[in-house]
DNA sequence: GTCCGTGCAAAGGATTTGCATAATC
DNA sequence: GATTATGCAAATCCTTTGCACGGAC
């Protein structure tokens, strides 16, 4: 388990200390089908694999991650957070009302306008999220 | 105070019984200098002018407010949500990370974009919120 | 007078923190 | 072996809920 060389590296050279717990949750975000999971569904994952990891020590790890690049959190309109593997591309996010799904997307158009705009009223933007809610095929 | 022609109007049209918590909490939101104030700073003015209202009922009136589609409840990326009177114009935010300050913006062509992202993915749009996140002028 | 709304206190869910123990380097 | 991370339980923050009382219609 602690000699996937891997994520030693992305550890490391986040500047983290090489620790089960964190290997571990690393590679549930790695493996997770869906790109978007939450802490609860972080922590479940390590109990059915049998790993006695503590609830505390999943929002710890994965704020750390957050804090060094690795994971973005996100905050739809759900109540709790959820993270995802920061891949290094910026996208936004169209979500099923119904099913929960998740749509990954990026628009160039959009993203020039947001700074346009942004230059407009005198901002710098740091950061942004564009969040479409709606109901996907499946769920017409 | 009950005697406000114009809010009674509101809340009978919203199907709320015209009451004192309701009437109070409408004239904070219509003559707030910040057009978005979370739940806690309502309640904070009601104290002030020295009106007896439980926090639980500023969460229950501005909850109802939501539903009727009075006012617009966003999750900024601050912990607490901030309410909003719907002016029946939407609009997007740019927000400033220092002092906090909200601008608000439309743009035709985001809004075009979004509907043909959607249109592309085979959804539906019924929700979307766009919020940039940067430093405003003044706090360059 | 009936029914809905309110205040208070207690409950609730998500997330954080304090502290003694245990692991990494 | 020193330092940092973990587990557990308790604490915290925002928000909601249960219940008996009070106000609107």
């Amino acid at each position: 388990m602690l000699d996937d060389k891997l994520e030693n590296k992305d550890l490391k050279k986040a500047g983290l200390k090489v620790t089960l717990p964190r290997v571990k949750i690393l590679n549930i975000l790695e493996n997770a089908k869906e790109r978007h999971i939450s802490a609860e569904e972080v922590y479940k994952k390590l109990l059915e694999s049998g790993d006695d990891v503590g609830l505390a020590t999943v929002y710890r790890v994965l704020t750390q991650f957050e804090a060094a690049g690795l994971v973005i959190r996100h905050r739809f309109d759900s109540g709790h957070a959820v993270f995802e593997l920061d891949g290094g591309a910026h996208h936004d996010h169209l979500l099923c009302v119904k099913c929960q799904k998740v749509e990954e997307f990026v628009d160039k158009i959009i993203e020039d306008r947001q700074e346009a705009i942004a230059k407009k009223l005198g901002f710098k933007i740091t950061e942004h999220c564009l969040y479409l809610y709606g109901i996907c095929q499946a769920c017409q």
